[in-house]
DNA sequence: CTTGACCCTGTAGTTGCTACAGGGAGCATA
DNA sequence: TATGCTCCCTGTAGCAACTACAGGGTCAAG
């Protein structure tokens, strides 16, 4: 049994989140000592290092929420488990492609501007309409 | 001059946005109508184009407040502007190269698993701690 | 004269935390 | 025993950048 610092220092987290994942419901209201502080047993702590580990990936608490339940009902439902890692892994796809063509306008952008002496700003310019 | 709906459709922009930005100060308060409708004239419509098309370029609205403040003013700090875009655009590699680096370990995970139907999920197990 | 599309203000919700404020618990030291 | 100190508690409010109501007013067409 340990403390929620301890937790949080276990899995990378802070207090304040801990709690909040509690508030949401994605982690279990733990046991309380007399003093009530909360403590946590290796379940927990096992429970929340697999969300933490799922936000690392970028997985939403939704998707989060969603993984857990499919593990907690030990249903073993490998299509679902899949289908939100691919849904999850294409999500990532189409922002890698929005940045990388984001990036190719912004230094299409800078690069036609004066390099910081010049007066007529190019970069001012392409934000502007009419141009 | 032109309604709230209007600027709306012409900029792609939710009516509520645009109260939104006045609200906030990066619109100022338009004329209104005598019936307290808010009227636009050019001059907002491009500012309003300007600022949208900024936040399309990924700039925060506080990166837009402030290339619209170096225009305002006229100085033609091109330095500044460059800087911000600068900025702007090495925040956007950072987070490429972040999503490039989750993407590999997603693939990892998803191609390790068993496609939907063999029962010991080797999503649930990379997710989860002690493995 | 009524219907419907538009507009108004003000407030609350979204995501995923983070940061207080104002207090209590528990342990070490003087 | 008193005093610090660190940790913990609850509850609320803040961040970005909108979005979505609720509950009303305005205006033009039929």
């Amino acid at each position: 049994m340990r403390s929620i610092g301890a937790l949080g220092k276990a899995t990378n987290t802070k207090v304040e989140t801990i709690r909040y994942y509690e508030r949401i419901g994605l982690l279990a209201p733990p046991q309380r000592t007399d003093g009530n502080y909360r403590t946590y047993d290796d379940e927990a702590l096992a429970r929340l290092s697999f969300i933490r580990r799922s936000r690392d990936l970028g997985f939403s608490l939704d998707q989060v929420r969603a993984l857990l339940s499919l593990t907690d009902q030990g249903t073993q439902d490998c299509k679902t488990v899949d289908r939100i890692a691919r849904d999850h892994m294409a999500e990532i796809e189409r922002k890698i492609a929005d940045l990388i063509a984001l990036r190719h306008e912004l230094s299409t952008m800078i690069e036609s501007c004066c390099g910081g002496s010049i007066s007529d700003c190019r970069i001012i310019e392409a934000l502007s309409p009419f141009d």
